[in-house]
Formats: C-alpha cells, structure tokens, sequence
DNA sequence: TCTTAGTTAAGATTTAATCTTATTAGCGAG
DNA sequence: CTCGCTAATAAGATTAAATCTTAACTAAGA
C-alpha cells in the first residue's frame, strides 16, 4: 500500500519508476507526487492542483492531469471511473452486472444472482446503510481478441 | 426484462406510471420511451437524441437528459456510473473496491480478498479476457446517516 | 373551449479535460 | 561544469458533456 508522508524510499522509487520509463524527474512531478503520497482519500486533479498553489503558483492544471496519466501508466496511482467518459442509460432495471471491453468500449450485461445474494463482509455495512452493488469487470472482449489476438 | 419491440402494454406502463408521479405523457417523453425500448444496448443521451433526429428533428438535447433523468427516478432506466462526475485519483493501487456515499459522494476502500479469490462465472469468462474487477457499493455513509436519518 | 401549471426549444453557460504553441528545463555527452 | 538536444511545461484556446435560463407552448382538467 501507498500512503502516508514521502519518505526517501518513495523518493528513490519514482526516481527509479522515472528513469525506467525513461521520462524526466521534473520539479513537478515530484510535487504532485509528494502530494499524493501525503493524502489518503481520492482526489481530483482540480484538487491537487489547488493544494500544490502554494509550492507552485505557476503550474499548469493541464500539467495535473498529464502527469497523473503518467503516474497511472507507470501504475503509482489508479484512475476510478475510467471506463466511460459519459453517462450512459440502460433500459435494463433487473439487477446486473457489466462486462467492459477496454478497447473498444462495448458494455454487456451480466448476471450473478450467486454474487448478488452473498452477504458483504461486516466491514462494509458498518461502513453505512447499502443500497446496491455494481460489479464492473473490465477486460478485452471477443471481438477484440479476434482482431489483434 | 424491460426490451423488445414497444408493446401496447408497454405503453399503458408509461402512462401510469406518469399519472402515479404527476407528470405529463409528452409527445417527447413518448418517443423517447419508445425509443429506449428498441434498444438492448446502452445508449447516450446524445445518441437517443441523433436517433430521433428523424421523428422529431427538434427536440433539443437538453429535453433528451431532462426525460432520462425523470425516467431514471420513475425507474425506466438505469443511469451508469453516475456516483461521480470527474475522474478521482486513488495512491491504494493494491486491489480493491469501494464504499461510495449517494448523498456526500464520499468514497471508502473496500478490502475483501475472499471475493478477489472467488471465480467468475463461467458466462463471464466466455466474453472476453478478464483482466480486472471492481465493486462499487451504493450506500448512505454514516455520517450522512446521522445528520438526517 | 378555456385555463394553468408543467414542459419544451433554443441558446447561453458551466466545467472537466484536452490541444496548441512558444518557452523552459532535465540530463546525458563532451 | 557547460552545452545542446529533446522532453516537458505554462498559458490560453478549444472541445464536449451536461445544465441553466427564459420565453413559448401544450397536455389535461375544469
């Protein structure tokens, strides 16, 4: 797990992750990611670039979400809700689930009624009164394989 | 299952459904439930709206979110991945699901190993290649369940 | 038919996210 | 350490989804 304040360890390891990559150490992106690693919720990139206004007055909000990018594709950090860029409509109401073609988009049902009885662990309804769950399965489809294997 | 051709039947549940929440039964609220009842898959407004171009070439696109959004409340439709509108950042790139609160919009990390274990069903492995899962839990948290009940 | 509250069309507005371009700076070579 | 190349950045324009505003319209009951 990564979290709490940046110790030399995290230093050395995005020095390590940048030189790999093959990408530049910049100043900023030391900074976004020090903030990062000082935080333990989800926030946007607004809000990073909203706390990093003190250390850096000049950066660009454009430079937030690039380099978060980066540190997705160099897997320091996790997008949520990537999947779809827009809100979608399904005419099915029953209780189901969805499979994710990360290529090309498509979106297919599914159904688990198995899953959808299990009982969630205790943690989770004392986190507060659930109302439903939504598995999302993401993965390259059929279609997809057959085009470029 | 809410699919297929629209049916008088169909249309009765439209109506009633109007009458039970007081709204009225539009030309447009009509050809737009007719409309998503056509479909299986999971169109956007934006592509609602192109497709009655035809029918009703001025419906405005503002008219095509407004109904699905009433449609959603009615329980027509279903809207996904509504929980958040911008994309969030997550450090915990460990696996994981998450607790997302529909009245604060505050998100929890959710560990339950016993589920990233358990097998997917067989229907779900016949779709593609699985590469990733998550669960997101709908729920009020409790501090939102304290301030009003 | 008349009335009115609810609904719509049209266009302005908001806001997340990305793109363009000139400038800057990291970092390896010398 | 300095130079020079190339990647990276700042700034502002741009795109696009979604919502808001306002005047005109219409469904449905009296």
């Amino acid at each position: 797990m990564v979290s709490g304040k940046l110790s030399k360890q995290h230093l050395e390891q995005l020095k390590q992750l940048c030189n790999e990559a093959g990408i530049k150490l910049t100043h900023q992106r030391l900074e976004i990611f020090r903030e990062l690693m000082s935080v333990s919720d989800h926030p946007s990139a607004e809000l990073i670039h909203k706390r990093l206004q003190e250390k850096l007055p000049t950066i660009a909000i454009d430079t937030v979400y690039r380099t978060l990018t980066t540190f997705d594709e160099l897997g320091l950090v996790k997008k949520l809700h990537v999947m779809n860029e827009r809100t979608l409509f399904d005419t099915n109401v029953d209780i189901h689930h969805h499979f994710i073609c990360t290529r090309c988009k498509e979106v297919n049902d599914i159904y688990w009624s198995d899953f959808d009885k299990t009982m969630l662990p205790e943690v989770v309804e004392s986190m507060g009164k659930v109302e439903s769950r939504h598995l999302e399965i993401h993965g390259v489809c059929n279609s997809c394989l057959d085009k470029t294997g």
